[in-house]
DNA sequence: GCCAACGTTGGC
DNA sequence: GCCAACGTTGGC
C-alpha cells in the first residue's frame, strides 16, 4: 500500500471539514498541475496519506485515505484533470510541523522539504513510519 | 504582505 | 524548440 501527502489550506478547506465530509469523504479537486494529477492516477483504493496544512499551520494533521479512484475532475470541462476522492482515517495526537521534519535528519529527502510546492506528493515507508511516529499515531 | 521558486504560456 | 514573461504557491 502506497503512501501520499495532501496539502491544503486550512482557511479553504482543512482537516476539520474532511473530519465533517464523514465516510463519503471529498472529491480532492481544484489540482492543475501534471506530477500531481499523475500522483493521484497512481493512487488505490484505500491508500493512504498525511494531510498538511500549508501556509497557515504548516503541519501535517491527520491520517486520510483514497476512497475513489482518479476520475474527472467535476469543477472544470477540460479532461485533463481527474482528481481522487478521500475521506479522514484519524487525526494525529500530536500534529507533526514543518520544523520539525526539516530538523529531523531522516526525513531530508522528503517531498514536502525538496519541492513545497507540490501539492499532492508521494511518501515512502520509511517515511511515513517516522512521521507517523513523531505524531504519536498507527501508521 | 513579500518574494523566491516553480510551472505554464506564447512569441519568435 | 527555446526562453522571457507571467501567474501561482507557500514559507517566511
Amino acid at each position: 500500500m502506497a503512501h501520499w501527502l495532501f496539502k491544503s489550506e486550512p482557511d479553504v478547506f482543512g482537516w476539520d471539514a474532511l473530519v465533517a465530509k464523514g465516510e463519503v469523504g471529498e472529491e480532492w479537486d481544484g489540482v492543475r498541475n501534471y506530477q500531481a494529477r499523475n500522483n493521484m492516477r497512481d493512487m488505490k483504493i484505500g491508500d493512504t496519506g498525511f494531510f498538511y496544512h500549508s501556509r497557515t499551520g504548516l503541519e501535517i494533521v491527520g491520517i486520510a485515505e483514497v476512497c475513489a479512484l482518479a476520475h474527472p475532475d467535476s469543477t472544470t470541462d477540460d479532461d485533463r484533470w481527474e482528481c481522487v476522492d478521500i475521506r479522514a482515517v484519524r487525526p494525529f495526537k500530536t500534529p507533526v510541523s514543518l520544523d520539525m521534519i526539516k530538523s529531523d535528519g531522516r526525513l531530508g529527502e522528503m517531498v514536502l522539504v525538496k519541492n513545497s510546492r507540490l501539492s499532492v506528493q508521494p511518501v515512502t515507508d520509511a517515511e511515513w513510519k517516522i512521521v507517523c511516529a513523531l505524531g504519536q499515531t498507527i501508521p
